[in-house]
Order: C-alpha cells, then sequence, then structure tokens
DNA sequence: GTTGAGCGTT
C-alpha cells in the first residue's frame, strides 16, 4: 500500500529529484512531484511525495526539518480538490 | 512563500 505525504514550506531551490533524494532515505518513493503556478511557472513552495513503504518513517524523520535553508513541513496529504469553476 | 493537473478522450 502507498502513501501520500504533503510536503510544505520547501526551498524555491527544491526540485522533485532532491525532494526524493530526501525521502528515498527513509523509504520506498513511488513518485515525487513538486509544485509549481502553472500560470507563472515559478515554485509555490511546496510539493506530494507518494511512498510504497516507509512513509510513516519518512513524515516523522522529515516533518519540522531544515530543508535546503527551509524547515520544512511533512505530514500525509489530502485529496485533491477541484480546480475551480473555471479560470 | 502551505494541500498538485490534464487541453483533449486516460
Amino acid at each position: 500500500m502507498s502513501k501520500n505525504l504533503y510536503v510544505g514550506n520547501l526551498s524555491f531551490d527544491t526540485t522533485d529529484e532532491t525532494l526524493r533524494a530526501l525521502f528515498e532515505q527513509h523509504g520506498e518513493v513511488d513518485s515525487v512531484k513538486v509544485i509549481s503556478d502553472r500560470m507563472t511557472g515559478r515554485s509555490r513552495g511546496f510539493g506530494f511525495v507518494e511512498m510504497s513503504s516507509g512513509g510513516d518513517e519518512a513524515i516523522s524523520a522529515l516533518d519540522g526539518k531544515e530543508f535546503e535553508g527551509r524547515n520544512i513541513k511533512v505530514n500525509e496529504a489530502k485529496p485533491r480538490e477541484p480546480r475551480g469553476p473555471r479560470w
């Protein structure tokens, strides 16, 4: 079973590969996605990590820890919401 | 700097 993790307060220098490398130290990373504003292309400062195992360990180990100069927040992610009525 | 997206038919 996989676990979906939310990672917030990320540095704007953080990428999907750096995030993956960080989480792979505590479990099996199934997929990583760093969120960026699709309109501007700039970083939003947060991302998501899907882990096949060790997700719980990664949360307790990486939550509140400093990463790339920023204190990151890690916890289980919630289902994605609709993008909106129309934009 | 805080909870993702797709532009067309998965």
